[in-house]
DNA sequence: CGCGAGGCTGTACAAGTGTTTAGCATGCTG
DNA sequence: CAGCATGCTAAACACTTGTACAGCCTCGCG
């Protein structure tokens, strides 16, 4: 009665497979892999718990199938914003904040994020990947305005930039917490601003320096 | 024939009812409650599971009673490193690094640091308490370093202080990634020194201050 | 058409979960 | 001494977990 192209919603082309992937990624996200049965996802997916067994072989193999995709994902995106020319990265204004600038890429209700943040917590290998990438790309930041004469490397060139680069995550892995006691999500416009803004003066002449006049637009 | 005392072993005098709570403490730590089962609290404990329900009600009951006992033996260092005159916490050359300082009074084995993590990461009423108590008490360290002159507390000085507590516990929270990519565990005297002279630099005198001469005792 | 392949489901199973219950043994108190 | 509370255990319960199996339905190809 129905041909195969029908059984998916006319407004979701994806195969009965992605959107098992696209919904194990948004529970895993919020609860953990641990914290989600198979069953939780394939009622998420709106099929049978059997399906999921039948497209990745096992809650393991699906996990890491998500890995992969949120890792090549984050990838694409970290090359878009690394490659020669890019605006924004290398500008001392912008605190080089990463996760700053992927999260502007992504709509405000992205799973990616909180999956990121599992990743970093949690000791998987795709954790440890992710982690000794980012480092790289601090490392070559903090190198290239270095040699731009806009930051100095420090005596300890990899733990400066080990430590610009946990400060950044920083506010990804505590956002929750954060937006309690400020009263802002860091995340938000408005959050990030305000946050820049120490940032930039801290980074740019210390903690000892007299705050200079807040500019009103 | 035993009497109850020899039914404890004679190089420990804790209570059973202790023993499971730093048994729990300790798996909790490792794995997250959710990673551990009552079965094997009990285990590691040398008791029945039913002894662990008999002393706490529930699994969740042993779970607050853990949280409350690491706070209280949290607040309890905490108030001995804020008394007046303690030394350390509000000496610039220290960073007032929160977690560096509680770490020192902790044996290199406490399963404390990471149970704390898991409390800052997970959101449940315990951990919001403690984000809150050391916001506080960021707060008064920016305040009175502010007020002795050794520092400025900027144009935000709620962002500030969140801004100079996230960083601190960002080396809590991903101590495991940094061993591995700076081949040096941050909490180790050798690892805090180097992380200690990087942050004191930037602190200091930001980013693109010169580093100065590297000095040799 | 016939027929195999693949997407998909319902059922079942073994293992592990938190918790309950009944009961044992010990030490304290009347 | 009698009796009772307490610390503790073994067994069993109801439930959830991940996964295997058998079979249905529909599409595409010969």
């Amino acid at each position: 009665m129905f041909s195969m192209l029908y059984m998916r919603s006319v407004r979701d082309d994806r195969t009965a497979r992605a959107v098992i992937r696209d919904e194990a990624l948004r529970l895993f996200a919020a609860r953990g892999p641990d914290g989600v049965s198979v069953r939780q996802i394939a009622a998420a997916a709106g099929v049978s718990p059997a399906l999921v067994v039948h497209h990745f072989g096992s809650k393991e193999g699906l996990r890491e199938v998500v890995d992969q995709h949120v890792l090549d994902t984050f990838d694409q995106a970290l090359a878009e914003m690394t490659r020669p020319g890019a605006p924004g990265l290398y500008d001392p204004a912008a605190t080089g904040s990463l996760a700053e600038a992927v999260l502007r890429h992504l709509p405000p209700d992205s799973p990616l994020p909180g999956y990121l943040r599992r990743l970093l917590l949690d000791d998987s290998e795709a954790g440890r990947t992710l982690f000794r990438r980012l480092f790289t790309v601090s490392q070559g930041v903090l190198s290239t305005l270095s040699q731009a004469g806009l930051a100095s490397e420090g005596n300890d060139p990899a733990v400066r930039a080990a430590f610009l680069m946990a400060n950044d995550l920083a506010v990804l892995l505590l956002r929750d917490r954060l937006t309690e006691v400020l009263g802002v999500d860091p995340f938000s416009p408005d959050g990030m601003r305000r946050w820049a803004s120490e940032v930039i003066a801290v980074y740019g002449s210390g903690l000892l320096a007299a705050a200079p006049r807040e500019e009103e637009p």
